[in-house]
DNA sequence: ATAACGGACGTGACCACAAATTAGG
DNA sequence: TGCCTAATTTGTGGTCACGTCCGTT
């Protein structure tokens, strides 16, 4: 099953930047795009029809929607998901619809913007007051920011942020084809399919490290049942250890927008869980046992009179 | 200026049980 | 190594109790 608790380090880059990592995919353009890519480009075709990248490998055009699972994914995962039992071969699925023109990843798009306006400001160090903005984060929102942390002036002024708008790209690293290479070939994903990021993880290197993240395919994440994720790393994966000014900048900037919209209202995992809550019978707010709420059901109605009406009781 | 009071608001605990996950044979 | 079964853990929503904040007296 799907677990929302860990992270994704296999997303697909969007095909047109190159930097942000793709969330629709355009069937008439066969191109995977980030959500200000997608704006972009189609606006002046708004009538390609796209569809949502698969939420368990975020690196494929989802072809199918999980109702119980409330989860957009490809044929693949489709497939490896549903397959695992019995009770995953009864979810409810539907073929996914194209989105209408007017979808736009808000998070890319800030993201991309806030970078854009770094790189063409031709400058792309931390302002002065560069800590002082995060004085109201929390501790181990800090710690996350100050792990790592070295500033390089030498390599940005070296013109190593000289590249595609809104990127942190790396153009030293030749980019990898994953479509062609990994999936369609026959690449196997990690045994947890994993499909979205917890903010506890605070900032998390999806751009920053693409380049590093290219060489790391090796790597598993993995969530135990109380929640702890542990990434295991091979001998060959190479660590981002020390960031450039570019990532670090774009770290920095994507954490702030992120710490902006992030969204507290509750995610429901499990819709099947969520309709099944609903359906049952409480107690003051609390769930009951059904034999016992039918209990108080038939005590409650046999206390009625005849002609009692309007009182509805609350299970 | 300070204390007391009360209303508004926010937060966490509680409950049962299907579903998901893990452990062991 | 893979399969099966049993045991354990997780996640779900409405209500209540409690604490905090803020305005009024």
């Amino acid at each position: 099953m799907l677990k929302s608790e860990t992270v994704n380090k296999w997303a697909r880059s969007c095909d047109a930047c190159r930097s942000a990592a793709s969330a629709v995919y355009c069937r008439a353009d066969q191109a995977y795009l980030c959500g200000s890519c997608d704006a972009r480009i189609h606006e002046a075709a708004s009538q390609h029809d796209r569809v949502g990248v698969c939420e368990a490998c975020e690196r494929a055009p989802a072809a199918l929607v999980c109702k119980a699972d409330s989860a957009s994914l490809c044929e693949a995962c489709d497939a490896e998901i549903h397959s695992a039992n019995p009770l995953a071969c009864r979810h409810h699925r539907v073929p996914v619809q194209p989105m209408p023109y007017g979808y736009s990843d808000e998070e890319d798009e800030a993201g991309s913007w806030l970078l854009m306006n770094t790189i063409r400001n031709g400058d792309a160090r931390p302002p002065p007051s560069f800590l002082d903005e995060y004085l109201d984060l929390e501790l181990e929102d800090y710690n996350e920011l100050s792990e790592g942390y070295s500033y390089n002036n030498e390599q940005h002024q070296q013109g190593h942020c000289g590249v595609a708008a809104g990127s942190s790209y790396d153009d030293s690293i030749v980019p990898v084809d994953y479509h062609n290479k990994g999936y369609e070939a026959g690449y196997t994903y990690p045994a947890s399919l994993t499909h979205t990021v917890s903010t506890d993880i605070g900032i998390v290197p999806e751009s920053t490290s693409e380049a590093s993240s290219m060489k790391c395919e090796a790597s598993v994440s993995h969530c135990d049942k109380r929640g702890t994720i542990e990434l295991f790393t091979s001998p060959l994966i190479e660590a981002p250890t020390q960031l450039s000014p570019m990532d670090r900048e774009a770290r920095v900037l994507r954490y702030k927008e992120k710490k902006k919209t992030r969204k507290f209202e509750k995610t429901i995992r499990y819709a099947s869980r969520k309709a099944y809550a609903e359906t049952r019978p409480r107690i003051k707010g609390r769930f009951a046992k059904r034999k016992t709420s039918q209990g108080q059901v038939d005590q409650i109605f046999s206390s009625q009179p005849d002609n009692a009406y309007g009182v509805v009781p609350s299970f």
